[in-house]
DNA sequence: CGGTGCGTTGACATTTCTCAACTGTTGTGG
DNA sequence: CCACAACAGTTGAGAAATGTCAACGCACCG
């Protein structure tokens, strides 16, 4: 059952840094590993919710349904994001859906009953807890603020503004961590109008992409496109 | 120093409600009374972050200035709502702006010196942090939804719906807590838009406002608009 | 009583979506 | 290992939604 490598691994998670080693591996007991393959489902809205999750590699979406039947993304998570820790704190069941986005996607499962027992008898971990959740609370108020970017060219710059870049030489180079389906859903564009103005940025000569890289040869006209909305 | 009110006022609040006596009444000394006129500031970005509020009346609006000057409402809080908890636990300045949006709104505000003592020593206080900062979750998760419906127009509709009504009896009857321009910065639309949308559905009798109150007499229709986007 | 700012309305420009067709890519079962 | 299905991405044309700019009435406040 106790699995050394997960307590090494959640070592390195921002809000559990701090936490004792004792700690970290009465966590890692009741923990185990998931690899998911692309599409697969980590959980869904309504189900008890019995766990939560640490990404360790791949990107895994979150996303209601709204009446429509239409998917609402709410977050696509990365390599190192914990995700669900607030259902399994103050819910009794998942408030959405969670599935796997990118193939050989790995996580950390942390069985709710043990954690929350841990939880309530360990201060230090409650402190943990509240940073975790606060980490949660910054990512989406950021989503907010790049939502209510009135329009979808400015989203879209903003958005790879944000994106960690590959080098640090030469021109800024980006890499998507997923479709870009996937992408046109977290920004509320359709893909039409997202391949459309990546058509136009290309021809303006402002990046070049291939596939779900994405090179920027005028980054400070993308910065000005994201904050005053300028036309390109 | 010590404002057996204040404590008493605390009590009422969803996820102080289980902190017994002492704790509260711990919370109360350090906290005083704020009374603001509309447009007043309760703090500024970039300011220390040096205490944490509770809306007892009134509306406060918490927004950033983006890079182009503009306003970008985060949210709108209303009476019972606490607002900078997260910022006092784990940054050093606020994130953001909030100022009073009507006149006469009353803030408690709770030093965070003190709080920050009080939440070390004491587990139960963690737990109602917990539980305060995942409210929060769910309240920006709801605002992620809510932008990022496609259209104004299903905003508009999803926003009025959850607005809490004012009488069982009859038509629904809705009071907007701002002024319409205040709404239409929250919904990310144009005052111009807004008008227009409020104005081809009162012709289409599905309501009726006059100023901040609306009466709304065709709800089943207006849901078809916020899931389907039905046209009216 | 005059200003200041909210709300409304109109005309027009622009953005974005929808629908439809087509191409390229990927993964899989035969 | 190939052929084909399924799906991602692109492009075009036209429709619809929303923003911009401008003017004006109206209420509230000093």
């Amino acid at each position: 059952m106790f699995d050394a490598t997960i307590a090494a691994e959640l070592r390195f998670l921002p809000h559990f840094r701090a936490l004792p080693a004792d700690l970290l591996q009465a966590l890692a007991t009741g923990a185990r590993r998931r690899t998911l393959a692309a599409g697969e489902v980590v959980f869904s809205e309504g189900e008890p919710a019995r766990a939560f999750y640490v990404v360790r590699q791949g990107t895994v979406k979150v996303y209601r349904i709204s009446a429509d039947g239409r998917e609402q993304v709410l977050h696509h998570l990365g390599e190192g994001r914990t995700f669900a820790e607030a259902a399994v704190l103050t819910m009794p069941v998942y408030p959405a859906h969670a599935v796997a986005v990118t193939g050989g996607t790995e996580l950390i499962e942390i069985g709710a009953e043990r954690f929350l027992a841990l939880f309530r008898t360990d201060p230090r971990l409650a402190a943990a807890m509240v940073s975790s959740l606060s980490m949660w609370l910054i990512s989406l108020t950021e989503r907010v603020e790049e939502l209510a970017v009135a329009s979808a060219t400015a989203r879209l710059a903003h958005y790879l503004l944000r994106l960690p870049s590959k080098l640090a030489q030469g021109p800024l180079v980006l890499e998507l961590p997923f479709a870009k389906k996937d992408l046109a859903a977290h920004l509320a564009i359709t893909p039409e109008t997202l391949s459309r103005l990546l058509r136009r940025w290309q021809d303006a000569g402002l990046l070049r992409t291939e596939g779900r890289r994405f090179e920027i040869l005028d980054e400070r006209l993308l910065v000005a496109i994201a904050d005053r909305d300028e036309k390109v």
